[in-house]
DNA sequence: AAGATTTGACCCGA
DNA sequence: TCGGGTCAAATCTT
C-alpha cells in the first residue's frame, strides 16, 4: 500500500508541475502530450495495484477512477477541461475528505459510505473513530493564568500540559497542502521552517479570537516520513462556542441527527448539485453511484473552489449539530446553506 | 472595505 | 545563542 501511495503522490506532483508550466508549454503539444502520458502511466500503475487489493470492496470506486483518468487524458486534447478537472478533482477530494471527518464526528459506521469516501480520497481507510474532532474543547486550565507577571507577550513552553496532538490524514489527491478541516474556523497567523523538518509548520488561531476572546490555537505540520499525514497540535481552549451566537460551534459526536446513508450519499450529492458545483456533482455521481441532477455545462471555477466547499461543509456541520434547539428542519437548512455558499461564488470573478 | 494570508522581524525560553 | 512562536505590515481575496 505504501508503494501505491507513493505512486499517487508522485502522480500528483507531476500534475502540479504540469499545471504550473502550462503557460510555457501551451504551444508545445508534443511536450504536453509526453507529460500527460507520463502522468497517466503513473496513475494507471497505481490504480492497477489498487484494483488488485480493494476492487472487491467497491467496484464503483474504480468507475470514478476511470472517469477521472479519462478526463485526464482528455486534458491534452481539450484545454477547456483542464480547469474543470483540476478544480473538480481537488474539490471532490477535499469534500470527500470532509466526509471522512464528519463520518468520524458523528461516529458513523456507515459501511458503504465509509469505504467509498476513504478510498476515493486516494488513501487507506483511516481510523476516523479514533479522531474525536470535538475533543480539543477540553479545558486548558493553564492557559488563562499564565504569563501574568514577567513578559508582555505570554508564551507557552514546549512541554505545556495544554497541548494536544493528533495525526490526521491529508488529502491524497488535489491540493494536499490544505490543512485538514476540523469543524472550527482558523486564521493563519504564521508559518515557519522548522529545523530538521522538510515541511514548514503553520500556525493558526481561532477566527473568533477577538470577538469571543477565544484563545484556541493550533499548529499544523506535515510529517517528514509521511507527507500524507498532518500532525495537528491544539493549544488553548475554544471559548467562542460558549456564546449562543458564536459561529462554528464544534459538533458533539453523539448528536448527529442524520442517518448515515442519507448523509453520505444524498447529502453529499445534493450539496454539490448547484450550478457552481456541477463538475463536482458529476464526479460524485461516479464515486457515490448516485443519480445526480444532470444537465448544465462545465461551469467556471476558481482556485478557491475547494476552500469554499470547506466553509460550506463547516456550515453544514453547524447546521447538523446545532439544530437541536431550532425549529428549522436541519436538512433544509443545510441545503440552503450550501446554496448560499454556491450562488455568490458564481458571480464572483 | 473588511477579512484572510504571507512573510520578515522580533521576542523569549531552553 | 539558537530556534520556535508570535507580531504586524504588506499583500491578496472577496
Amino acid at each position: 500500500m505504501e508503494e501505491v501511495l507513493s505512486l499517487i503522490f508522485q502522480g500528483c506532483n507531476l500534475a502540479k508541475e504540469l499545471e504550473s508550466s502550462l503557460p510555457n508549454l501551451a504551444n508545445q503539444p508534443e511536450v504536453l502530450s509526453r507529460l500527460c502520458d507520463e502522468i497517466s502511466r503513473v496513475f494507471s500503475t497505481a490504480r492497477e495495484r489498487l484494483s488488485a487489493s480493494v476492487l472487491h470492496q467497491d467496484p464503483g470506486l474504480f468507475r470514478a477512477a476511470d472517469a477521472l483518468q479519462q478526463q485526464q487524458q482528455q486534458q491534452s486534447i481539450d484545454p477547456s477541461l483542464q480547469e474543470w478537472l483540476r478544480t473538480a478533482s481537488t474539490s471532490a477530494m477535499g469534500l470527500l475528505h470532509q466526509a471522512q471527518l464528519f463520518a468520524g464526528m458523528s461516529a458513523l459506521q456507515n459501511r458503504a459510505g465509509g469505504v467509498d469516501i476513504a478510498m476515493a480520497s486516494g488513501g487507506p481507510v483511516v481510523e476516523l473513530g479514533g479522531r474525536e474532532v470535538g475533543h480539543h474543547l477540553a479545558m486548558d486550565a493553564s492557559e488563562s493564568g499564565r504569563g501574568s507577571s514577567s513578559s508582555q507577550r505570554p508564551r507557552r513552553r514546549k512541554d505545556d500540559a495544554g497541548r494536544r496532538t493528533e495525526r490526521v490524514p491529508a488529502p491524497r489527491v488535489g491540493n494536499t497542502e490544505i490543512p485538514p478541516e476540523d469543524g472550527f474556523t482558523w486564521r493563519k497567523y504564521g508559518q515557519k521552517e522548522i529545523l530538521g523538518s522538510r515541511f514548514p509548520r503553520s500556525y493558526f488561531r481561532c477566527t473568533h479570537q477577538k470577538l469571543y476572546n477565544c484563545s484556541a490555537k493550533k499548529q499544523v505540520q506535515r510529517l517528514d516520513n509521511d507527507p500524507f499525514t498532518f500532525e495537528v497540535t491544539y493549544r488553548g481552549e475554544h471559548t467562542c462556542h460558549m456564546s449562543a451566537t458564536a459561529p462554528s460551534v464544534p459538533p458533539p459526536p453523539q448528536q448527529a441527527p442524520v442517518p448515515p446513508q442519507q448523509f453520505t450519499h444524498e447529502l453529499m450529492t445534493q450539496a454539490v448539485t448547484g450550478a457552481h458545483h456541477q463538475p463536482l456533482a458529476r464526479l460524485l455521481e461516479f464515486s457515490l453511484g448516485g443519480g445526480g441532477s444532470g444537465g448544465g455545462g462545465a461551469g467556471p471555477s476558481t482556485a478557491r473552489y475547494g476552500k469554499e466547499l470547506d466553509y460550506a461543509i463547516s456550515d453544514m456541520a453547524d447546521a447538523m449539530f446545532n439544530s437541536g434547539s431550532s425549529s428549522t428542519n436541519s436538512m433544509e437548512f443545510i441545503f440552503h446553506s450550501m446554496e448560499d455558499k454556491g450562488e455568490p461564488s458564481d458571480t464572483k470573478k
